[in-house]
This record gives structure tokens, sequence and C-alpha cells, in this order.
DNA sequence: TTTATTATCGACATTAAAGGTCCGCATTCA
DNA sequence: TGAATGCGGACCTTTAATGTCGATAATAAA
């Protein structure tokens, strides 16, 4: 259970991106010298970022990618959606087994009856709740907190020299 | 990133233990049975439950698996943590990349040196955060709550009839 | 003590997903 | 037009999850 490095490749990217605003396209060249990964990955998860219309793609002499919205409109579960897929965290495997057939007996007219008929497990609703957590946090969290972050210290280190 | 098979196994493989507490141990037969997975299979499982304390199990002629302590010191993390390990949701795949070394640049005296200098990453500080959301609120549930919930079920339906 | 029953463990096979490369094509700009 | 750049499909490699099998060890009952 871990996030892909393609996650963390599109992170830095994006990241990459947003510290070079004041350019105006960024090949993919120098984001895969920065990140060290090679191209040809590289813009895999690049197009990825683009068809989800996350970063702005423009090909020819001098192209490359740019941040398709402000950086604080960015959020992490933004970017982990477009990468990862928006599979649950956790699925029942067998919500037809015998244990929770065993459960769902005779429960025709209860109110309940309609989720649980339909293959709701009582484990999967411990873990729905906490993906709503996590996605909660992540969509709580923008590329710009990580580029205000690396200013301040940044900034600090001047103030100090 | 999802939660693998092995995981849905062992949590309802521990709920199967928790409602069948009168009886004294429960063999690989019928949690495969009542799982719907091969003996096999589910004997590893059942294998690293206990090798984690989780699970007791005896051999033998009518014996099998039983909860090693009350149900409501299983957490949903404990189980997660035996199945899927314990490496960390996300980890920053180059933190000697040309991005952070920008960054960390001249830093040599500040305070925050350390953690920087030896691969801390602004990325990895954020999903790290994430990560102790998640396991805050899967420490926080137990067996014993779901337990409870399948009781409150059915004993809804024993009134009604 | 013998026998049937049951869990354990290592080796292996299969499958699915991630990670990664290559190349021809389309687009843009000088 | 030609060089630079992104696009997208086909393909390969590696890794992890999933799953099977068989030999071994432990236990209780006869």
């Amino acid at each position: 259970m871990q996030f892909s490095k393609s996650t963390d490749y599109a992170l830095h990217a994006l990241i990459h991106l947003g510290l070079s605003e004041s350019r105006n396209h960024i090949g993919i060249k120098e984001l895969s010298a920065s990140l060290g990964v090679s191209e040809s990955y590289l813009s895999k998860i690049m197009s990825k970022l683009r068809q989800d219309g996350i970063v702005r793609a423009v090909p020819g002499v001098n192209g490359g990618y740019e941040l398709a919205r402000p950086a604080d409109r960015i959020t992490f579960l933004d970017v982990i959606h477009v990468i990862e897929g928006r599979q649950q965290l956790f699925e029942c495997s067998n919500s037809s087994s015998r244990q929770h057939r065993l459960l769902a007996e005779g429960r025709v007219e209860r109110q309940e009856t309609e989720r649980w008929g339909q293959g709701e497990c009582l484990v999967e609703k411990v873990m729905v709740g906490a993906e709503r957590h996590l996605h909660q946090y992540l969509r709580e969290h923008t590329i710009q907190m990580v580029l205000d972050e690396a200013n301040r210290i940044r900034s600090a280190e001047g103030i100090e020299k």
C-alpha cells in the first residue's frame, strides 16, 4: 500500500513548474534532468496531467509545459486522482460470501437492506470512512503551499547572508 | 493505491473469529469456506496474524484459531500493519535530485538543515501528514466496533419478528 | 502408542501492475 | 522547409500480489 513513483514524479514536476512561473514553458528535458527520470517515462506522466487539465503543453520549438491553473487550485488529491486513478482504497472482495449472507439474511424489510444487499460490507464501511479522511486532508493541501514553504526557506537564507 | 486482498481476508477472518467466540477454535476449513478463499492461501495470512500476536493457533484434532486478545484491542491499523508491512505511504524517490539540491544549497547552518540534508522533502512532508491522519483513524477503529454493529443489526431483526 | 487431524513452512507457479524504452507522427516556430 | 518539441501506441522488464503443492510438526482422541 504505497503511492507509486509516478505520483512522486508528477508532484515534483508540478513544483518545478510552479517555481519557474516567470519563464514561459519548461521542456521535458529540463524537467527530467531536474527529477532524475528518463524523458520518455516522464512525458507519459505529463501527458496524463495534461489530459486532466492540470498542465498545458505546447509542442514545437521553445515549447514545453506550464501549470494550467494557479498552484493554489491544484490539490494533492487532484494529482493523485490523475496518476493513481479513482479506484477506492479498499474493496470488499466477496460481498456474496457466506459471512455476508449470514448477516444479511432476513433483512428484507429493514431500512439498511438496500445498502447491505447491494454489497455494502461493515469492513468496507470503516475503510470508506478512512478514505474520506485521507481525501479530506489531501484536498486541503495544494502545490502552492509547497511553493510557499520553499520560498520561505530560501528567503530566510537570504536574510542570513 | 489500494489495500491488498490479503488485508480484506484478514479483517473478515478476524470478524468471523469474533462472532464465534462462544466456540473454542475455528479451523481453516470453516474460515476459508466462510470467506470463499482457498485454505492454503488463507492459512498463510493466518500465520502472519499469529506471528504478530493477533490470533492464537492450536494444531491437532479440534484445533484452529482464536483471537489472541479482546476484539476491542485489535485495531484496523494493527491488522494492516501485519499484512501490508510498515513501509510508509509515500517515499520521495530521489532526495538527491537537482530539485532538492537547489533548495538545500547553502543551508549548512540553518535549523532545518539536518532534516532536509538527510532527504526530507517538502512533498514527503505533506504526505507524512496524510499518513498520520489515516493511521489515526485506523487506530481508532477496532474489530469490536464491527462486531457491535453486526450484533446491533441482528438484534434489531430479532425485535421485528 | 498409534492414528487422524490440523497448522506451519518453504518452494514454486501464475497473474497483474508498475516502471521503463522506442519509434513514428503531429505540431510549432524560425 | 527543417529543427525542436510534445503525443501516443506498442512493446519489454521488473516487481509484487496471488495462489498452489507437498513435506513436516504438533496435538488430541482412540
